[in-house]
DNA sequence: TCAAATTCATTCGTATGCAAATGATATCAG
DNA sequence: CTGATATCATTTGCATACGAATGAATTTGA
């Protein structure tokens, strides 16, 4: 980027130094939060226009229980990123479109199963070649190379 | 990482490659808008633990109010990617906190101009080191390299 | 000029997303 | 064994986020 070449103790200097220059302007198109809400809210929207019936994260709840089998509506909440009442709302309305199935835990009693029914694997089977599609469209303003780093650096600050 | 060392073009080989190798597994982990709805989420996380009575979206609304002065609802949605109905809300719960006013136009009876009260300004003035803050640490997994290269990247997709 | 199209704002309905409080159950520690 | 903790699920309240419908006002175009 035409600076002159530094080293990474260097580079952590410059960050700190260049805290200071114009402490008056603010701009919120720069700022990282900003960017990725509205990167974000890209995403959503083309997954939107390849999948129409189904919301990200009702896919993900089915792919990760098409992916894990049977488990509990608090771990499956855990390994997509929703806290207990998000995904209390998500498993309801899968159940209610005949999706997931829900049964309690024989030795726990706290805890309730989740499961696909076979509709549920159906659609999540159809929609998966679907889910790759949208993944090269949100990485389309990337060269592959840059599609790698950039999945590299997001996946860090996740 | 582990890989055998490979140059820039193998990389790219390796990326077009790696499409195709299992069509059946598909890793929710591995998708870019699942990992961007985490680093969204994380950085909101953080957002709030720095500015607790204000939202992400509030912020981004008294930080453009501040940046252009009095403008529409309408076009103010459009600078910080909110939608009417969206906005609207912001708006309205800015204004229950005494932070921005609203009045009609003169000449286009369409539009609600909206703009800061001294309190709004004396707000946003207080908050901005803090926005500051919330930047550093959500690009803290970050060198300060990889952060100028990530920005750059997320940029080009939102 | 005047009907059609557009723009601005509002409202409604649906879907995350999270904090906090609650109740039921299970586990742990003394 | 039992009281303190922890876990699982639910509920409530609040705040985005967006599609669709609506109404008011403006602009366009034939």
């Amino acid at each position: 980027m035409g600076r002159p070449q530094m080293s990474g103790e260097d580079n952590l200097l410059r960050l700190v130094e260049a805290e200071e220059p114009d402490e008056n302007s603010y701009h919120l198109q720069d700022q990282v939060g900003f960017i990725l809400r509205k990167a974000h809210q890209r995403h959503v929207s083309i997954f939107a226009s390849h999948i129409a019936d189904l919301t990200p994260p009702q896919f993900a709840a089915l792919a990760k229980l098409y992916d894990i089998g049977e488990t509990s509506q608090n771990q499956l909440g855990t390994l997509i990123a929703m806290d207990a009442a998000t995904v209390k709302g998500v498993i309801d309305r899968l159940k209610a479109r005949g999706l997931v199935e829900v049964s309690k835990h024989e030795v726990d009693k706290r805890r309730l199963l989740v499961n696909l029914t076979p509709a549920g694997r159906e659609a999540i089977e159809r929609l998966i070649p679907l889910a790759r599609a949208i993944t090269d469209e949100t990485l389309a303003p990337l060269t592959a190379k840059e599609a790698a780093t950039f999945l590299r650096l997001l996946a860090k600050l996740a």
